[in-house]
DNA sequence: GCCGATACGACAACATGTTGTCAATTGGCG
DNA sequence: CGCCAATTGACAACATGTTGTCGTATCGGC
């Protein structure tokens, strides 16, 4: 199998295994109110040391602050998290959880690992090591082409 | 790092790879009047061999016939498709590529292969094709999960 | 040949992300 | 001090996927 089939069979079972992923990840999380997104943004707030508002939640996942902002507007109105004035902003409150919250996010964190265990279970950590720096090498060369593949499209 | 370390890791690329992986697609194919989604409906189409109602692009996909029926509608709008009648089924018309779309497949196709060639240049194949299937073992155990995950979820 | 299960297409509602736009706040610089 | 650029939150429009529901066409078994 030539190197281009090689890659193109890889990005094809990326996105499978993305869609997967993601089902997988709302199974987990649905009966307690919670979904993959919102999973991944209590996460953010719950895991960053310190209070977030909604754009800087935003950047530490790398999604745009307006898909952010619906998905924390959401788990406020359930109750995982409120809107703290911020000392230092005016307009720009902090999300703070709840103890609905961080209860809901360490459920889904045993679970996770549960889960993580029995999905790689005949698979050696070294070998699911290089498959990450494998994908981790490809996003980067992605990243670098991105930058300056609009100049050479045109040629 | 454990297994359930590495697994996670690696998860967590998967996503972020995937969204990398999407922005590219799109880029590659922007200027010719397409998307990634609508790239994958012309080339399940076109690579099937034979004519494909909505539904059965939509198996060949792993899409639901939902989501293809509104691309087909667009792709058709757009004159990359036409719905002919199928002399085995009254309702259900077959999707049949234009000139228009088999020209935009081929270019696609062709830039792709480009694409593929630069983000994977420094990868070897033989290590392509050991993330891949790594890939495809995690996609067969969670799916194997997912079949009998609900009742010991309770448990 | 009829009748019920199944497949299909259409429509609606929703989830999740994007981009674009706009006003308000903040902070730095002349 | 005052003004301007960057940041932020809000809203709208759109892209892409999902599930649910409905009516109808097709097919297989009696």
């Amino acid at each position: 199998m030539s190197r281009v089939e090689a890659a193109t069979a890889l990005i094809l079972e990326v996105f499978r295994l993305n869609g997967a992923l993601l089902a997988a990840g709302d199974g987990l999380t649905r009966d307690l109110g919670l979904t993959s997104a919102r999973w991944q943004v209590l996460g953010a707030v719950a895991l960053a040391g310190r209070p977030l508002t909604v754009a800087g939640a935003a950047r530490a996942m790398g999604l745009t602050r307006q898909a952010v902002r619906r998905l924390v507007t959401e788990l406020a109105a359930d109750g995982f998290v409120v809107l703290a004035p911020n000392p230092d902003h005016r307009r720009a409150a902090l999300v703070v959880l709840t103890e609905t919250g961080r209860r809901a996010f360490a459920a889904v964190q045993e679970r996770q690992a549960a889960w993580a265990e029995r999905i790689a279970e005949g698979c050696a950590p070294a070998a699911l090591g290089e498959a990450t720096t494998l994908l981790r090498r490809l996003r980067a060369a992605l990243e670098r082409d991105e930058e300056h593949g609009a100049a050479e499209a045109e040629s």
